[in-house]
DNA sequence: AAGATTCTCAACCGCGGCACA
DNA sequence: GTGTGCCGCGGTTGAGAATCT
């Protein structure tokens, strides 16, 4: 089969997006949903592929993306996540409420792999109680996230606000909080762990987005821009996230169960960190464990 | 202080799967 | 059953900031 070209290349626009593109963008979804990715650009007068489009609603423009850094607890999650699922990194980020697929192959990519490497090696010499080492040697400083926030050639890349608050949210420096715990999973603890991050989220999500629903906050789509979750403790349930992000469309059925496995469990602190439990989970009585996940 | 190196992360690319005609 | 179009996923890239020497 002659597969279709992404996008005409000639007259749209590659590489970073403006602050006006995300405004656009957020504005006609907002009004619209997203019901055709190809033809939503044109419909929304972008220069713009519906893939790219797509990538930058999924991987940033979301109401529902958790920034800032990645707690203890979440890197631990990925760290289990990905040495039994491998990189299937949606189905890793469906346990994981307001991480993208991006954001966590990143994360991997960058450091956890060096981690789960290091991880490895200890306990190949018998030696894995320094279980949760900085990430990297050398560390970040709390300025670098604002990086993102930069302006490229005048453009502005991220949401207005979200920089600001990325600084703010700087204290949860995964690498940070890494360096701090003794590693026996001190930070094993639900998300909720937290939360000072998750306020600071929702002051972010709040600032930016409710610029954009105050422009129009009675016609929003529930199943394309669930407003109706904003500054609403949308991270005190991640099942509720989990269970939204199904709506755009579950993958099969083995994954959608597995997906939907590791979103109950993160109910379940005991359940998620024991390796037993996800190995049984995917390889074995998957219908027995599922029986005994909390109700949706 | 300046150049070199390392690191981060947004974005792109190509492929596979699924739905539909 | 086959062809086509769209969506989502995973791999990869490259610009720019942070850090080191």
């Amino acid at each position: 089969m002659v597969r279709a070209p992404c996008c005409e290349k000639m007259g749209l626009k590659k590489g970073p997006w403006s602050g006006e593109e995300d405004q656009i963008l957020v504005n006609y979804i907002h009004l619209h949903g997203h019901g055709n990715w190809r033809a939503l650009p044109k419909l929304a007068g972008l220069l713009r592929c519906g893939k790219s489009c797509r990538l930058r609603w999924t991987n940033y423009l979301r109401p529902d993306i958790k920034r800032g850094n990645f707690s203890l607890q979440e890197e631990h999650t990925i760290l289990e996540l990905h040495n039994l699922l491998g990189n299937r990194w949606s189905t890793i980020a469906a346990k994981l409420p307001g991480r993208t697929d991006n954001e966590i192959k990143n994360v991997w990519h960058t450091h956890l792999k060096k981690r789960a490497a290091a991880n490895h090696d200890d306990s190949n010499n018998n030696n894995n109680h320094q279980q949760q080492q900085p990430t990297t040697k050398k560390r970040r400083s709390a300025s670098k996230k604002s990086k993102t926030a930069s302006v490229k050639d005048g453009q502005q890349t991220k949401p207005p606000a979200a920089a600001e608050e990325a600084e703010a949210k700087e204290e949860y420096s995964s690498d940070d909080v890494s360096s701090l715990t003794t590693g026996d999973n001190g930070g094993a603890q639900s998300n909720d762990a937290k939360p000072d991050d998750f306020s600071s989220t929702e002051e972010m999500d709040e600032s930016f987005w409710s610029e954009v629903l105050s422009a129009d906050s009675s016609t929003s789509t529930d199943h394309d821009f669930p407003a109706a979750e904003l500054g609403s403790g949308l991270y005190d349930d991640p099942l509720a996230s989990f269970v939204s992000s199904e709506g755009d469309g579950p993958g099969s059925g083995e994954e959608a169960a597995a997906a939907a496995a590791a979103a109950g469990l993160a109910h379940s602190i005991v359940d998620y960190t024991s390796m037993d439990f996800w190995y049984n989970l995917l390889t074995g009585d998957n219908n027995k464990e599922l029986s005994e996940l909390p109700p949706i």
